[in-house]
DNA sequence: CAAGTATTACCG
DNA sequence: GGTAATACTTGA
């Protein structure tokens, strides 16, 4: 009697929708192939890194056309049956590939196949080498190197620790030491040095008390906190000690940040409360660190891990608790290709996994508001602590037919002039990098305008160019106009030009600038924080980076200089966005004896929303926000998806839009909004159109969407453009 | 006619 | 996405 033949369902990293069926490999037993598991398997002319998903009797593939999988490359699952499962549902929700979505959660080395043990790492150490060739004027940089490593002529210096120390890409200064005998490769023994004493726990006031109880009272299932709470309200204290809970339980504990460049502070705490038993995951890290620190939160070495959005997928050994902090930034939503959400992944990893989810923000989303009010989430408030700094006065500023100082109404730069005689910081906010936005002809009209988006270019003064925030193109700035050799001039404000107008109006002032031209390179940013800590500067300017992590004590003006644009924009989540702003702008400034004051300048003081934030309070501007949405039947009271498509013709986009529309199938709850030009409509020589889809019901939306995307994927028009499926899209553009 | 390049098909 | 076969240019 012949045995019946088995075959092995794999996922293969390819944007193909599907997996593919392979004979087992010669020689190796059923019962060594277990779903999780990574094979190499020859895939069209090339060998591949496969995920086992399954094995059955049947495949639908001609046999043929089947081929057997070369070998294993994990011996026991890379993946339980929790996270194969949860890997599943993000590419069923998400409408993208599943060979697409296990690439792009595993860590780089895993993915292309590097086996799955955590290596040693090496590092640098001092070494005693010939003084006769000690690195001279000519070596600056392995001079600073050696001094470091003499400095402490013990300790393994990895390359993170050298960035960290603020030495990035040393990899050739390092060699050249090495050559001369003065450092050496050496491994790191695990548990580095002897561990720093660890902060003990602060205590906590009675709404810490209640929030840190109500999640540890849900440890063990599942179960959404909303932790609610301004900044300086005790967050973190209520996360550290949830987490110091989750270990005490012999559990591990999972917490996302937007961006951990940008709050340094915050890992420094977790670091001092947790030493060791912390893995940070990070974009600083070489590809060797990010698939150890997996590996061992995996096999539960580590027990803490602090990360970004892809930290998200961590797997981990005893999974207790997941943070989600600042959960209503955008940055959590991945933006080009697997377009999952982090906080929506991590809500439906603790439900599968049974574990509790706080989502932590002063500002939160109004979908986990609404969440909250349904009762899905419980609302855990903290109020403002005693002692702390109170909230700073926000006033509405007309500037309709105001006297301009550049960007700054006149009253406001009289406030700003107040302020740095009293010896107080303030801190302005424009979300416009660069000089100016435009450089346009006096003579004729003419605009700078980038050829491939047609967008017109900024120009950056400091660097003499003219660069399109679109698609990254520089030029230099011409001298004159070249179509009429007429006189150039710049229309509009950046935040180069806002500094250029400080300097010229408050000339004694002490400026700093801070946004992505500024802080470019690794420290750069910190640098900066820093000296506006210490008091080396009276006026702070810059974009959306000053709003988020950092606290300053000094500030006690605060200017949002454009208001308007997130009054009317084309995105419904605009507005939300801008009130989130402005609640985190806020945040940023004050102390207890001096809780200062917040401007908005605005052509629309009359708004209605605005007004009722700045009067009160984000809370009842949310409540406010939601009813406009359900009257509009926009998310959170309906479901969408965004097909997007772009390609050099136009034709191109607009017939395979137009097609997938109607592949739809007729009297589905679904309504289809477009095609229409996306809000970019030409981006790097590219056209650019989107369908939206609407559906009340979220169940009706994903039992539509696979079908359909089948049916578009076969489209002849889906060949000739770059499509993609957005769902749940957070910007519309 | 060779060489270069856009288009198409396919991956088990 | 990657690869390769095919169809279609271009230039001596």
């Amino acid at each position: 009697m012949q045995s019946s033949q088995r075959y092995l369902h794999i996922a293969v990293a390819t944007p193909l929708r599907r997996t593919f069926s392979y004979l087992p490999p010669t020689g190796i037993a059923d019962e060594q192939l277990q779903p999780g598991q990574r094979l190499w398997v020859p895939f069209g002319r090339q060998r591949r890194v496969g995920m086992l998903l399954g094995l059955s009797d049947h495949t639908d593939v001609a046999a043929a056309k089947l081929k057997p999988v070369q070998g294993l490359i994990d011996d026991t699952p890379l993946f339980t049956g929790a996270q194969l499962d949860l890997l599943k549902w993000a590419s069923d929700y998400y409408q993208h590939p599943i060979g697409e979505v296990i690439a792009t959660c595993l860590p780089a080395e895993l993915r292309h196949g590097k086996a799955a043990t955590i290596s040693a790492t090496y590092g640098w150490q001092y070494a005693a080498g010939d003084p006769a060739r000690r690195p001279d004027r000519r070596a600056p940089r392995q001079a600073e190197l050696l001094a470091l490593f003499e400095q402490q002529p013990e300790a393994v210096l990895t390359a993170s620790d050298l960035s960290a120390a603020g030495h990035d890409n040393c990899h050739g200064p390092l060699r050249a030491l090495a050559e001369r005998g003065w450092i050496r490769r050496a491994r790191v023994d695990a548990p580095q040095a002897a561990p720093a004493e660890l902060e003990t726990p602060l205590p906590l006031n009675a709404a810490q008390q209640v929030a840190l109880e109500a999640i540890s009272a849900s440890l063990g299932g599942y179960r959404t906190h909303l932790l609610d709470g301004v900044t300086g309200s005790g967050k973190t204290e209520v996360y550290l000690q949830s987490v110091a809970e989750v270990l005490a339980r012999g559990q591990q504990a999972l917490i996302l940040l937007p961006e951990i460049g940008l709050t340094p502070q915050l890992v420094r705490r977790f670091e001092r409360r947790f030493g060791t038993r912390l893995g940070v995951l990070h974009s600083g890290l070489t590809d060797s660190d990010r698939a150890n620190t997996w590996l061992r939160a995996r096999a539960g070495e580590v027990d803490v891990v602090l990360g970004t959005r892809s930290a998200v997928w961590t797997p981990l050994a005893h999974p207790g608790l997941i943070i989600v902090d600042e959960e209503h930034d955008l940055s959590y939503k991945q933006q080009d290709g697997f377009r999952y959400h982090a906080r929506d992944v991590a809500i439906m990893r603790g439900h599968r996994e049974s574990l509790p989810v706080v989502l932590g923000s002063a500002t939160p989303a109004l979908e986990s508001l609404h969440n909250a009010d349904q009762d899905r989430y419980t609302h855990l408030s903290l109020p403002q602590r005693a002692g702390s700094a109170r909230s700073p006065a926000v006033h509405v500023l007309d500037i309709r037919q105001s006297h301009m100082h550049g960007a700054i109404a006149d009253r406001f730069m009289n406030m700003l002039r107040d302020n740095l005689a009293a010896g107080r910081q303030s801190l302005l906010f424009l979300n416009r990098r660069g000089y100016a936005p435009v450089v346009m002809c006096h003579d004729c009209g003419w605009k700078a305008e980038c050829r491939r988006c047609e967008t017109t270019m900024t120009y950056h003064h400091g660097r003499a160019r003219l660069a399109c925030h679109h698609c990254g193109r520089e030029q230099p700035r011409p001298s004159t106009c070249p179509d009429c050799q007429g006189t150039l001039i710049e229309v509009g404000h950046g935040t180069e030009r806002l500094e250029e107008t400080l300097a010229k109006q408050l000339p004694d002032a002490r400026i700093i600038r801070i946004d992505r031209d500024s802080t470019r390179g690794r420290g750069n940013l910190e640098a900066l924080l820093e000296s506006a800590h210490g008091g080396a500067a009276d006026i702070l300017v810059g974009t959306q980076m000053l709003a988020k992590g950092h606290h300053f004590p000094g500030v006690s003006l605060v200017g949002i200089l454009e208001a308007d644009g997130g009054l009317f924009s084309s995105d419904f989540r605009a507005l939300e966005h801008l009130a989130q702003l402005i609640v985190q702008v806020s945040g940023r400034a004050g102390r207890a004896e001096h809780p200062g004051e917040v401007v908005i300048q605005t052509h629309h003081p009359e708004h209605a929303l605005l007004r009722t934030l700045t009067e009160h309070g984000y809370g009842a501007f949310a409540q406010a926000a939601l009813r406009e949405r359900e009257q509009l039947e926009l998310p959170p009271y309906s479901y969408l998806a965004l097909l997007r498509a772009e390609a050099k013709q136009l034709q191109h986009v607009s017939q395979f839009l137009e097609q997938a529309r109607d592949c739809l199938p007729r009297q589905a709850e679904v309504y289809a909004l477009g095609p229409v030009p996306a809000p970019r409509p030409r981006r790097a020589g590219f056209q650019r159109q989107q369908l939206l889809l609407q559906a009340g019901d979220r169940t009706h939306l994903r039992r539509i969407l696979g079908n359909w995307l089948q049916d578009v994927e076969q489209l002849t028009s889906s060949k000739k453009v770059r499509w993609s499926i957005d769902v749940d899209p957070q910007e519309l553009g």
